[in-house]
DNA sequence: CGGAATGTTGATATGCCTCAACTAAAGTGG
DNA sequence: CCACTTTAGTTGAGGCATATCAACATTCCG
C-alpha cells in the first residue's frame, strides 16, 4: 500500500476527513525509508528529530534505556501508527524507538505538518487523536505490568497486540505477527526471561494462546481475555464526532 | 489565584501565548467548582465528558478499576493540570478521577475549546504538548513500576512528584503536599502497603526523604536522585519553539 | 470516650529472580 | 554439505523480595 493510503486510513479512523483533507494529506512529501534489521534504530533517546515518521509496513517498538543498560519496552506500533508524533511539540525524544523486523516507515517534516495543522485543523486533531490513544495505551500497561500478574499479564498483553494488529489490517483470524524474544517478552511486561518462559508455556499447555516464531496464535479467545480481564475500552476504536 | 491565570501560567510553559490569545483565554466561560471531600470522584471511568477540567487547587489523581474492585492509581495532578483534556477527542473515560483532598476544579466546555482551536491553532497546540507530557509521565511509570524496585520504585516516584509540585508553585525548598494514604501510595507503585510501609521507612531511616501526614521532606535530594535513577528529561520542561 | 482509619511490626508462604546447565534452531564459513 | 558458532528457548535448583495474614499501635474525629 502507498504511504498516503495508510496515512489516510488510519486518520480516518480518527476524525472525518473530507476530500479536500485527503488531498491535502496526498500532497505532502514524505520520504520513505526501509530498515532491513531486526533491531535496528531509527530514534534515540536524546535525539531532537525535524520529522514525524509512520509506520506503513512491519512493527516497531519504543523504548525506554536504564542507566544499568537494561530496556524496557513501552509499546509495539503497527502500520498506520505515529510513533513519535510527540516529536512535534516535545523537543527531545525521552526514549528511543527500534524495527522488530524488516520495516517501511515514512516520514513527513515538522515543517509541513505544522502549515497543514494551521490551514486544516481536523488533520491536527485526528494525529493528536492518534497521540491520546497511545497515552491510554501507556496507561492499561501501567495497569497491567503493575497489578497483573505472570500469566494474567502476558494474557492482557496478548489480547491488545492481537486486536491492534487486526484493526491495522495484519492479523489472520486467530493469529498475528509479533516478533518479540522471550527475552523482549520479559522487558516488555517487566519480567524475567525465565517467567516470560515459563508463563508462555501456561498457556501453551492451557491451549488459550501460544506464541512461536514471531507469530502469536490465539486457541481460545474468550479464555484469553477472561485471564487477562480484558476490556478493549481504552483502545478507542469508535470514532467521535468531531 | 484566578482560574485563568492559573491556566494562562500553565498555556505560556508550552508554547508562547500572545496578547491576544491570553484575550481569548480569559474571555472563555468557566465553571468553578469545589470538591471538600478526599476520595470524591469528578469523572468516572465510562463518562464522556462535555467539558475539560483544569486543576486550579489541590491535588487529583487518575486511577483504572480493577475487575476485582482494586484499583491502579494512574498520575497525580497539580494545579494548572488538565486531567482529562483527552476527553476532547476520545468519547469515552477510560478511567476515573478523584480529588486527594480539598480540589478546585474549574471546567471549560469542549464546544468552546473546540472553537478557540480553530481560531487560535497555538492554544490547541499548547493543550496538545500538555497531553504530551502527560503521556511521557506515563511512560516513565511503566518503566519505574515494571523495572525498578522497592526503595528505588519509591524514591523515582518522589523525585517526580516534588519536582511537577515545584514546576506548579505549591512546593517549598524540600517539601512538598503528597496527600497519598500508604495504601494508595502502594496502589500507586504497584506494591502491597506493607511494602509501601517498609521502604518508606527504609527511606526514613537513611535519611533520605520522608512521608508524613501528607507532606514529602526531602532530606537528601541527591541521595533521592541517585536512588532513583533520576532524569528529569522526560518531564520536558524546557519550551520548544512553535 | 469510643470507633474508624491509618500506620507499624512479625511470621509465613510463595512467586519471581538469578544462576547455571543444557537443548534446539539458525546462521556462518571452510 | 557439514562442523562450528551464535542465538533463542527450556529446565532445575536455590534464595530473596514481596505478598498475605494477623495482631497491635497510633492518630484522628465525632
Amino acid at each position: 500500500m502507498a504511504p498516503s493510503d495508510v496515512l489516510l486510513r488510519k486518520l480516518k479512523r480518527h476524525c472525518p476527513i473530507d476530500d479536500a483533507d485527503a488531498e491535502a494529506i496526498r500532497h505532502l512529501r514524505y520520504e520513505v525509508r526501509e530498515l532491513t534489521e531486526a533491531g535496528e534504530d531509527f530514534i534515540r533517546q536524546g535525539d531532537k528529530p525535524t520529522a514525524a515518521a509512520i509506520v506503513i509496513e512491519g512493527i516497531v517498538a519504543r523504548y525506554h534505556t536504564l542507566r544499568s543498560g537494561a530496556r524496557q519496552y513501552l509499546t509495539l506500533h503497527y502500520p498506520g501508527d505515529w510513533p513519535d508524533a510527540q516529536g512535534l511539540f516535545l523537543a527531545q525524544m525521552d526514549h528511543s524507538i527500534c524495527a522488530m523486523g524488516p520495516v517501511v516507515i515514512c516520514s513527513v517534516s515538522h515543517e509541513q505538518l505544522m502549515k497543514i495543522f494551521k490551514a486544516r485543523p481536523i488533520i491536527g486533531f485526528a494525529i493528536w487523536r492518534e497521540t491520546l490513544v497511545d497515552a491510554a495505551i501507556f496507561r492499561e500497561s501501567i495497569t497491567n505490568n503493575s497489578s497483573r500478574r505472570g500469566a494474567g499479564r502476558l494474557a492482557h498483553f496478548f489480547c491488545e497486540q492481537f486486536l491492534r494488529a487486526k484493526v491495522a489490517g495484519v492479523a489472520e483470524a486467530d493469529a498475528c505477527p509479533l516478533p518479540l524474544s522471550q527475552t523482549q517478552l520479559g522487558e516488555m511486561l517487566g519480567m524475567s526471561l525465565v517467567s516470560a518462559n515459563r508463563h508462555l508455556q501456561t498457556l501453551r499447555r492451557t491451549r488459550i494462546a501460544d506464541l512461536r516464531a514471531g507469530r502469536l496464535s490465539i486457541r481460545s479467545w474468550a479464555k484469553l481475555v477472561s485471564l487477562g480481564e480484558f476490556d478493549d475500552g481504552y483502545l478507542h476504536q469508535t470514532v467521535p464526532n468531531v
